[in-house]
DNA sequence: TACGCTATTGCAACTATGTTGCAAAATGTT
DNA sequence: AACATTTTGCAACATAGTTGCAATAGCGTA
């Protein structure tokens, strides 16, 4: 674990430090998204706010993790996969947010639907979140 | 106008108030999607922060206006068609958010398409927000 | 039209979330 | 180990949204 992370922020050209570390830790603990207070309880009192807003800012930057937007407003994170690059992010996959214990997934193999748009407009960019009960809340996990 | 207005006031079964009356103005004079700091702007200092706040929400609870996630995580709110009644909403179209003018509108005869949803999620909601550049952006309006 | 009840508004204070500048500390390079 | 560069922590600030409460406005009734 501790490798894989050290492996992931030299190949991304980021300087080792705690916080990333620490930071990056709770992403691949937890399989589904968080939000930047889940990061400050994980992290605890070990660093401060600032520092966890701007190491996902980042993060975000380099391609690692990928924000997701929610109905309710308030910014989630992700981990991305391999084919995301700095400044390139390739997160075209739906994402779930499950109404009774709030988490976020990444539905890494459900591919965003193709819309046609009317005359005039542009779609550079198309993201489909979904709200409903996941798996774990299902009992099918 | 001022009529239609008072009449959806009073189908709703809100007393008629001049904030309501002019906040709904600014839904149905603008064809876009409205955050409440534009409303803060169009309205002027004739009401308080808060009441714009309040205002809203009496209008999302009632149906009247629904609001629209986006990217950069504002809240944004346009006016519901007549589909919607109080508690239950029917916009399952998808919303546009245009990178240029920074403009949220209703894509009505857009209907989100539907996704198969993997074993044990259960959808109830689906969002779909398409950014790009609008028909007025592109000289096609 | 005036009365009184209820709903709405404005104010003040508060919470949550996020940002910026700058000095101190840690990182990585030689 | 020493230096230059990043990163961090602190403090202060900015923005968005909420709550309690007293004052006010809307509405039904007489």
């Amino acid at each position: 674990m501790e490798q894989k992370i050290i492996e992931l922020l030299k190949r991304t050209g980021l300087s080792i430090t705690d916080s990333r570390k620490k930071i990056l830790e709770s992403f691949f603990q937890e399989n589904s998204a968080l939000a930047h207070a889940d990061i400050e309880l994980h992290v605890g009192a070990d660093f401060d706010r600032v520092t966890i807003y701007r190491t996902l800012q980042t993060f975000v930057d380099k391609g690692i993790i990928h924000t997701i937007p929610t109905p309710d407003n308030a910014v989630v994170y992700a981990l991305c996969k391999d084919s995301c690059s700095a400044g390139h992010h390739h997160d075209n996959h739906v994402h779930f947010i499950c109404d009774n214990c709030n988490k976020t997934f990444c539905l890494e193999h459900i591919v965003v639907p193709a819309v046609k748009m009317p005359t005039g407009f542009n779609a550079t960019q198309i993201d489909m979140v979904v709200s409903g009960v996941c798996n774990f809340c299902n009992n099918v996990s």
